[in-house]
DNA sequence: AATGTGGGCAACCGCCAACCG
DNA sequence: ACGGTTGGCGGTTGCCCACAT
């Protein structure tokens, strides 16, 4: 934050050669602001900026009409609604801050993000710090999940870019979700058929096979029962707090399809798949194209065969789905293969198809955009 | 009361894509 | 096709303030 008698800009930004001030907004600028859009509406914002008679760039105008001065923003604390929501849609959009706050009318990017940054991201963090070292070892065969545990495992996922997954005993399918830095909005799938538990893939590639994993009942997407009769959580906002709290809010109906939006795939895929009755030995992956993210992916996991980055690399369009029909291996970090299934198939989805389940929160009042 | 420290958040920075001449 | 401008976005900075010592 700058103090509002910086005027620290010496730049001649092309604004007639008068110095821009920068920094923090005075009482009169805002004025000057506010009275301009609400008289000549948007327009370019270094007409604004010059008409309104401001010492600012458009830019500047724009962030603060935008961040601040805008009339139809909700000033405030998030409620845990809003929190709900903000982490549902990070699992599905990562950083992609102005279409969260596309998604919460009255907040901006901005304040998301800063949300987020301190907020969220820190009681992720401190719950990672209190979680079981073990949690993901093959002991929990006959353990609970590790909330904790898993809540660092989807940190770290959403560090990476890989937002989470999802395996599943009856429907069969591992789901991870990734962000992305890049404008595209295709996500990938693979499906597994394994044990029936929502697991942090940066785990199971660190510590263990499929086989480690805990169970729970296949009583569909995700047992709830199994999961959620852990000890209770000490926050809304953990990931997977996300899946705890949205199924004490949501019911276990809700949950079921919250689960399967945003830490499985969402229905449209989930259920191409199954008719085409090719489900087993399925891995659901979605990976980032964030080259970073794919190499830390690659790096880590190697999942996925040279044919298979290839094809989640390409620019296929959108809810297409290809059967490989090759046995993939995955090599966790000591080094160890293990088979994650065969008969691979891809499903690539979009996701602003995603974004149509969010719709179903119950709290949202609003129309989605 | 003085000082240190960390969190919150407004604003800036830099990059990128779209647009336009 | 090309270069300049603008808007949009995510990351980062740095000040203010509350709280702890």
């Amino acid at each position: 934050m700058r103090k509002p008698g910086d005027h620290a800009s010496g730049k001649n930004n092309g604004n007639g050669g008068v110095k821009l001030r920068k920094g923090l907004w005075s009482p009169e600028e805002d004025d000057k602001l506010i009275n301009y859009m609400l008289t000549n509406g948007q327009g370019c914002w270094s007409d604004v900026a010059r008409n309104a008679g401001l010492q600012r760039c458009g830019k500047s105008c724009r962030l603060r009409w935008i961040n601040y001065l805008r009339p139809d923003l909700k000033r405030g604390a998030f409620s845990p609604q809003e929190e709900e929501l903000i982490i549902h849609l990070h699992s599905l959009l990562g950083n992609r801050w102005s279409q969260i706050a596309a998604r919460l009318p009255g907040r901006t990017d901005n304040e998301i993000k800063n949300f987020w940054n301190s907020t969220i991201k820190k009681r992720l963090k401190s719950s990672s710090s209190t979680s079981s070292p073990n949690a993901s070892d093959s002991s929990l065969s006959t353990e609970p999940i590790d909330h904790q545990a898993m809540g660092a495992g989807f940190m770290a996922m959403q560090d990476q870019g890989i937002m989470g997954m999802y395996v599943n005993n009856s429907s069969s399918s591992w789901t991870s979700l990734s962000s992305s830095s890049s404008s595209s909005m295709r996500s990938m799938a693979l499906l597994t058929h394994h044990q029936d538990i929502m697991y942090p893939l940066s785990n199971m590639l660190n510590h263990g096979t499929p086989m480690d994993m805990p169970t729970c009942a296949s009583t569909g997407y995700l047992d709830a029962s199994s999961c959620m009769s852990m000890e209770p959580l000490d926050g809304m906002v953990n990931v997977d707090g996300l899946v705890s709290e949205s199924y004490g809010m949501l019911g276990d109906h809700n949950f079921n399809g919250l689960l399967q939006g945003e830490l499985s795939v969402p229905s449209l895929e989930s259920i191409s798949i199954e008719e085409n009755g090719q489900i087993s030995e399925d891995v659901v992956f979605d990976r980032s194209t964030n080259s970073n993210n794919n190499d830390h992916f690659d790096h880590n996991s190697h999942i996925i065969n040279s044919h298979i980055i290839e094809r989640i690399n390409s620019s296929a369009p959108v809810n297409n789905c290809i059967n490989t029909s090759k046995k993939v291996e995955a090599v966790d970090g000591a080094g160890t293969k293990w088979e994650v299934g065969e008969d691979l198939r891809l499903v690539e989805w979009d996701v602003e198809d995603l974004m149509r389940d969010v719709s179903s929160f119950p709290f949202i009042d609003h129309q989605l955009e």
